[in-house]
DNA sequence: TTAGGGTTAG
């Protein structure tokens, strides 16, 4: 009874400090006291614990009670520890690894607080199988957790056997784990496996539908996630706001703002409670699909935002061309992430703004925020546009010093393109060798970036390469191989692979592939041959593919060929300066000075503005950007006589009229 | 004798 009042004490003086969360335990001590046991009090205690400084109070209770060895009891002190979100899963493992024998419940706790927390679950797949070693067998509540811990290692051989485990066991029969077995397929993008699964599922519950709406949302199956989500309806398990997040987060993706309307209609007419996620889902589809007004409503009305709702609004208008208003906007936020400062950075690339990419990135790691992978990517890019290749080198640095082990193929992928853009191509191709876990974008970037500078033997090798090693090619594949076809001036391969494109790979082209081929038919003076694809394309020619057959003009001198070209173009695209640009040389060339003159009038008739090509150069570390006749250098008088000397060496070098 | 699965931003 001592123990019993001395336990009162304590927890009278605690409750002062929680009156508002326990306003049950005055009745529950001085009502009934008598007829409950010690252990069940603390059991009490234990259902209603607020937090990790009450938890360890309570366990220093179990110790002075005596109920050290109660496994019960234990239990639910680990359970809280692992499991919510106030508890602390070392403590929860501390405790564990004190107690002779485990139960199943404990290494359950144990293996969902690891698959859920930050600290790997790598920890949860390691304690399933201390929990098969001590001879516990998994019921149908471990194995959603190991799976889903399966799913963020990406280790589908281990799901498979997880599944066995669970047909051995016969718990698969629950719709929780036939639930996480589904799900464990859409995390390893083997969507169509998930839906056999889900059709085979008996009893679907409302996670069911949600999981597998959530999985072609995913994978960008629009469609499909709208035909179940009809059969949902049908099936009469209503939608709830899970499912509508999976459904708005389809249309963001497809940019179908239509859809997304009747979403949000159907979300109103449902009367489903429109909760932080949910509005944040909206506030993303109306911003990707360019719906500013509604993007920008949807925000205000929301009255506590977080993190995620400025970083949507502040994408939305980095998307739309706002860029004043994102960084507005961004200077506004309460709160910030690696994630928001991201979405600025990016928004300066989106733009064109390159500086202003590493200028943020400096102020990002000023302002203590540590740059992610996707920061590092994003930067790598703007140092790729503008060939600043010190800030690439040091980013390079940076990341194998974060990263030990193995840099993420995405990060690697953005380095193998800045290195090769900035014509480091030798660079560019050690790190693809020495990448373990190429996917087909690396595969994409080395011979795209080889193409681009010229080596096109060498990105047709890496073509072969690859389908000797049989990864199948996509449409991105064939834009690198048929350019670097056209810039070696490999006019039969080309043919062959734009014809193979389609005959084996099942690959219809588009109009960048079109493109390639007019570029590699125009250069080798198949004037007649390109036009006749243009003439063949399933789609409208574009600026690019105009512009390949008025330069193929201008360098096989068809002057009168590339008249008329323009004559048509100029109705269809009345403002391009580049084509007026281009005709007015052609003629030039041609010595047609008349006709020269007479493009240069309409040129300023129809107001069309020649835009500035902005140029930039790295060296000794800085970057300085220029343009034609820039005179704003304080070394101008300097440049400019040596700029002379070289264009008359030039002169006297290449033949005369390609200059 | 305790409990579980699905969702939003770069």
């Amino acid at each position: 009874m001592s123990v019993i009042l001395r336990l009162l004490t304590v927890v009278g003086s605690h409750r002062k400090c929680h009156a508002t969360t326990l306003p049950p335990l005055t009745f529950f001590f001085t009502r009934q006291l008598q007829s409950f046991s010690s252990q069940e009090i603390l059991h009490y205690r234990l259902q209603r614990c607020s937090s990790m400084a009450h938890l360890k109070l309570l366990h220093a209770h179990i110790v002075v009670l005596g109920l050290s060895q109660e496994n019960f009891t234990l239990g639910k002190l680990i359970s809280f520890a692992a499991v919510d979100e106030r508890g602390d899963i070392d403590y929860a493992a501390l405790v564990f690894n004190r107690i002779p024998q485990p139960n199943r419940f404990m290494f359950n706790s144990l293996i969902r607080g690891y698959s859920n927390g930050s600290r790997g679950p790598s920890e949860a797949i390691a304690m399933y199988r201390e929990m098969l070693s001590s001879g516990v067998s998994p019921n149908e509540f471990t194995l959603p957790f190991v799976l889903k811990a399966c799913a963020v290692e990406s280790s589908h051989w281990l799901s498979t056997l997880l599944h066995g485990h669970g047909i051995k066991l016969g718990i698969c029969s629950h719709v929780c784990v036939q639930n996480a077995l589904m799900n464990a397929l859409i995390g390893f993008r083997m969507t169509s496996d998930a839906r056999k699964l889900f059709d085979e599922i008996d009893e679907k519950s409302l996670v069911s539908w949600n999981s597998m709406i959530g999985g072609y949302s995913r994978a960008g199956q629009t469609m499909e996630a709208f035909n179940l989500f009809r059969r949902m309806k049908d099936s009469r398990v209503g939608p709830d706001e899970i499912t509508f997040v999976s459904l708005l987060s389809a249309c963001s993706q497809a940019r179908d703002s239509d859809l997304g309307m009747l979403v949000h209609l159907f979300i109103e007419m449902t009367g489903v409670q429109a909760d932080l996620i949910l509005r944040n889902a909206l506030l993303d589809m109306y911003g990707k699909c360019g719906h500013l007004d509604s993007a920008e409503k949807i925000f205000r009305q929301t009255p506590e935002k977080n993190v995620i709702s400025w970083t949507s609004l502040v994408t939305a208008y980095a998307r739309n061309g706002c860029i004043k208003s994102a960084r507005e906007l961004f200077a506004q936020m309460p709160i910030r992430n690696a994630v928001s400062w991201n979405s600025l950075i990016s928004a300066y690339l989106q733009n064109g703004h390159f500086g202003e990419v590493l200028s943020l990135f400096e102020e990002m790691q000023d302002s203590g925020f540590i740059p992610d992978e996707a920061t590092l990517a994003t930067v790598l890019s703007a140092c790729a546009q503008i060939g600043d290749m010190a800030i690439g080198k040091r980013i390079h640095a940076y990341a194998c010093e974060t990263n030990l082990i193995a840099l993420p193929i995405a990060l690697a992928n953005s380095l193998i393109a800045m290195y090769a853009k900035c014509g480091e191509v030798a660079t560019a191709l050690d790190i693809f060798r020495e990448v373990q876990c190429k996917n087909l974008v690396s595969w994409n970037i080395a011979m795209g970036c080889l193409a681009l500078q010229g080596c096109g033997a060498e990105a047709i090798e890496l073509f072969r390469e690859m389908e000797a090693l049989g990864i199948q090619p996509d449409g991105i594949t064939f834009t690198g191989l048929l350019t670097a076809c056209s810039h070696s001036g490999l006019i039969n391969l080309g043919r062959y692979y734009f014809e193979r494109m389609m005959s084996v790979h099942s690959i219809p082209p588009e109009i960048e592939h079109y493109a390639c081929m007019i570029d590699l038919l125009g250069r080798g003076g198949l004037l007649e041959e390109a036009i006749m694809l243009v003439g063949t394309m399933p789609m409208r020619a574009d600026i690019v593919i105009w512009g390949s057959l008025l330069g193929a003009c201008r360098i096989h001198k068809f002057a009168e060929m590339g008249r008329v070209l323009l004559k048509q173009l100029l109705e269809l695209l009345p403002h391009s300066s580049g084509l007026c640009v281009l005709l007015s040389n052609l003629y030039s060339e041609a010595g047609r000075w008349e006709d020269r003159r007479k493009i240069r009038k309409i040129m300023n008739d129809i107001g069309v503005a020649k835009c500035d090509a902005i140029s930039y150069i790295e060296i000794d570390g800085l970057v300085y950007e220029f343009m034609v006749d820039d005179r704003r250098s304080r070394w101008s008088n300097s440049i400019y006589p040596v700029l002379d000397r070289l264009t008359d060496h030039l002169k006297l070098e290449v033949p005369s009229g390609t200059l």
